[in-house]
DNA sequence: ATCTACTGCAATCAAACGGTTGCGTTCGCG
DNA sequence: CGCGAACGCAACCGTTTGATTGCAGTAGAT
């Protein structure tokens, strides 16, 4: 009984594929904030901080927090967590085969 | 001084966020392959796994090893665990901030 | 109640991307 | 030695994507 819905490391892995959401990740790891605030000090405009934002959000890696009227961002590590375990447990895969193929090898030469 | 170079987390992401490569990657973690194998059991051109195998391959996720006249392709779990461990690091980060600010509210509330 | 600031939606644009087709080249096999 | 299989390169096409600008809506603070 695996967890309902499996994991899909692709869409993940498309909202971590752009540099500029790696900057917003890297101010919201540090405090929270607003799209308005991160427009600020990051060389792009409001709205595309707000579309970052809402993708990121998509994929759960951030949470929107409502404070009066302003929406602030916060970064959440529990899907990247997820997603590293997943990705760690498929590599792990593919050298468990590689080590396969290499015992089959040893014992070929001993014989 | 941090290790001689840091993994970006970037490429490799990109890499990992094509659904495509994730059916490469799927195949060649079970058996390695050559590109022309891989474009008879996927419903795309061999010219088009060419260039994801290059994409792979420029991230180390993947490696070519001439067998004769053919190239087959082996994935490598190695890259995939490196990746891993850096966005658990970052995740816990994260987190930890939260418990921090936690800490904090609960501290406030005791007074 | 008004004014202001912050968010959301739409249209637009250039660049990047995934994919295809066609051609040239190389190298192993018979 | 020649045939054929497998790779690489280049041009091209449609779609997606990151980003911009402009405008409309909405809800706090005064």
């Amino acid at each position: 009984m695996t967890p309902p819905t499996e994991l899909d490391p692709v869409p993940l892995c498309a909202a971590l594929a752009d540099a500029t959401r790696w900057e917003i990740l890297a101010v919201l790891g540090d405090r929270d904030a607003s799209a308005s605030e991160l427009a600020e000090e990051l060389p792009v405009s409001r709205q595309a901080i707000a579309k970052h934002l809402q993708q990121l959000a998509a994929v759960g890696l951030v949470e929107p927090i409502r404070a009066g009227r302003a929406i602030r961002y916060r970064a959440l590590g529990a899907r990247l967590g997820q997603l590293a375990s997943r990705l760690e447990t498929i590599g792990r895969g593919w050298d468990a085969r590689l080590s396969r193929l290499k015992d089959v090898a040893e014992a070929l030469d001993q014989d």
